[in-house]
DNA sequence: AATGAATGAGAATTCATTCAT
DNA sequence: AATGAATGAATTCTCATTCAT
């Protein structure tokens, strides 16, 4: 009788990887990029260090899927409020307000994914995601300006200054060596959505606030 | 009175330190701060490894005056701006342009200062470094809320968010992998001042574009 | 007679011993013994790691069935022209020139057998076939010497001179590093044989280059 | 007062460096390269792993160094025969039974340059031995032929010819798993000897024991 | 029997730091 | 004080072998 392959032989080859992906997340959000090292990672995954090595080809490319993992699962959220059927002005007050929510929440993974030094080769794809964090802000801004709801603007650097005024303010203060904010996560929010909503040059005619609310009770759930 | 040799022997022993650090900063500029290893550091500064422990404690101390070296040069230009006795717009206007004009000269530099990830040992005087850039910025709007020339707000986020809206558009495509900008330099530096001045809410009466031309050619020396 | 399964599956399981036989020597031949691992073995055969591990103890078991099988095959050739019926000289001749002409044509393959490094386990069976094929060159030898064709010599030391003249002559300037000879293939048999029949003491009463041609032409089909 | 290397240092580092070659070769001459590994050399030499990189920026590079240390001194042997004064016939028998004595005397050392497998980068070095000895050989040959001593051959081939005979005859048979020669040693060498002074058709006109003996000799000092 | 994920003992290499001279 | 050889812990990667399914 030929072997054949079980599931059960495929689910747990997938589940060891797993693990080892969430080892390496663990560790990262925990003591940052340097205290993810093989040897490590395979003792919090329980697996042997070989073991990496029948999921990756090498150490790099298990930080790479870690780091994917986490920014993917950022820019998505953003990207599905971006491609929205709302107006520019709504997309933008409610991505910048998601974003800041989750990555005040996930304080450690945020810098993880933004502020903290990366080896090597996962910086280059990081200015990946950064560029496509940016195509994401710019879409909401053309619209704007099509919309005639925007100034007109270069929305390539526009966004780029939207991406980095919201990383800077949300999570380098957030970095392990700064002290914690202590409940002005709110106000922040508030503040940096008006920040950049003035910088775009949006026409506001309803109150900000309103739409602040919804958003942010969905993202505490 | 009597010739001191002490003296002598001081000054020449502040001369290889700052070779040292001289050597340090050249590595680091050239090849970011991987490239900055003590091996390397010595030969380039024609010293023994050993002899750099006299100077530093640990290879990190050197780093971080390095580090404090190039940043503190880049923020010098910055608060002589922010302590002018102009009006806040016209100074958060030549602040922005002449850190956009240095950081578009000197990308790796900038690139090392901002962008590049940072031994560890580094990185707390970066987010040093950071939060006086963010002083800088914040006292310019609090001048300029108290001026009745931008929108009230709070200045601290503000502060934050501005420093970033620069480093993501100006420092941040610049890094290593990124393919080099043509000639987007000026249309670049227009476009992030523009940004920053909707974002402060800054009434703008002048012409912008007025502003940008001395600021450059002082840039430009 | 009923239909025996047991049949049925050894031969299929030779089938398979022999396909991972084969995918191992294809490897060797083409990428040396270093290319010979394992894992690559069994993918090139299409069998799994473990499935090696039912037809071989251990991986060396497995390097010397494929030194073998090459080795064998090399040494059947020479083999049957040692033991033919015609005179010493002539079979000398034969061997010196059929044993060239294999080499010439098969560098690979002679050299991954004389030549090239082989894991520590092989070596031993390796030496065993240069025993035995100096065990065929001694025999043609004593022939010679008891048909007073040859000098009186020690003809296991002889017959050992004579296959290192071949192997270095031969194989050894094949090496991977050497650059390819041109068409010089000929002249060198031509030389080899010459020097043989010469160190033997050879009393050459044919021509030696009438010999050569029919040798050649059956090496051709 | 600057420091100035003294010759103390300088005297000891090279100890040092040589004292890491001759454990490697101690090691080779025992166990064969593969017991010439990293971490074996360190401690038989007395040195920390890291202490063996001041010297060779990588394994391999030590591995030449012993192989060269090795072969160098059995080239030059030959090399002061072959550009002697006397007839090419002697020079032969000299260079052929001074090789030879040398091979019997240190057998693992012989083994180990000419017969053993060696690690990849050391066998293009290998290689490169080779053929200067046999350039050397083809030297004398040549002259041979100058002095019409010689039969008229190609002498490139000859040589290497010449120098796989004596690699076969006196080192092969001498590999660690071969049983070691009772004292044969003599008789070997004056077969090897016959041998190859038929296979250039040297024209012996003086007994060839005499040319023996004080070659030998010489060589048991 | 067959499978191939998991193993884990190596092996080489790097580099800040120390210390005898 | 200067030197740079020596240190050795730390790190990545390899690959024959085992074993649960």
């Amino acid at each position: 009788m030929p072997y054949r392959k079980t599931e059960f032989v495929e689910r747990k080859r997938l589940a060891t990887r797993a693990r080892i992906i969430d080892a390496a997340t663990d560790l990262v959000q925990t003591g940052g990029w340097k205290a993810c090292q093989l040897k490590s990672v395979a003792a919090a995954a329980g697996v042997s260090t070989g073991s990496v090595y029948t999921h990756f080809d090498r150490i790099a490319d298990l930080y790479i899927e870690v780091f994917r993992d986490i920014a993917e699962a950022e820019l998505e959220v953003i990207a599905e409020i971006a491609d929205g059927p709302e107006a520019a002005t709504e997309r933008l007050d409610v991505a910048i307000d998601r974003f800041a929510a989750r990555a005040l929440r996930g304080r450690v993974k945020a810098y993880a994914v933004i502020g903290e030094p990366v080896p090597r080769q996962v910086e280059v794809v990081r200015q990946r995601y950064r560029r496509r964090f940016v195509a994401l802000f710019r879409q909401i801004i053309e619209d704007g300006m099509a919309e005639e709801a925007f100034d007109v603007q270069d929305a390539a650097t526009t966004a780029a200054c939207t991406l980095g005024a919201l990383a800077e303010a949300l999570i380098l203060p957030l970095a392990p060596e700064a002290e914690a904010l202590p409940d002005r996560g709110n106000a922040l929010r508030w503040e940096v959505r008006a920040f950049c909503r003035r910088a775009v040059g949006a026409r506001t005619t309803q109150p900000a606030r309103k739409l602040h609310l919804p958003a942010t009770a969905e993202e505490h759930r």
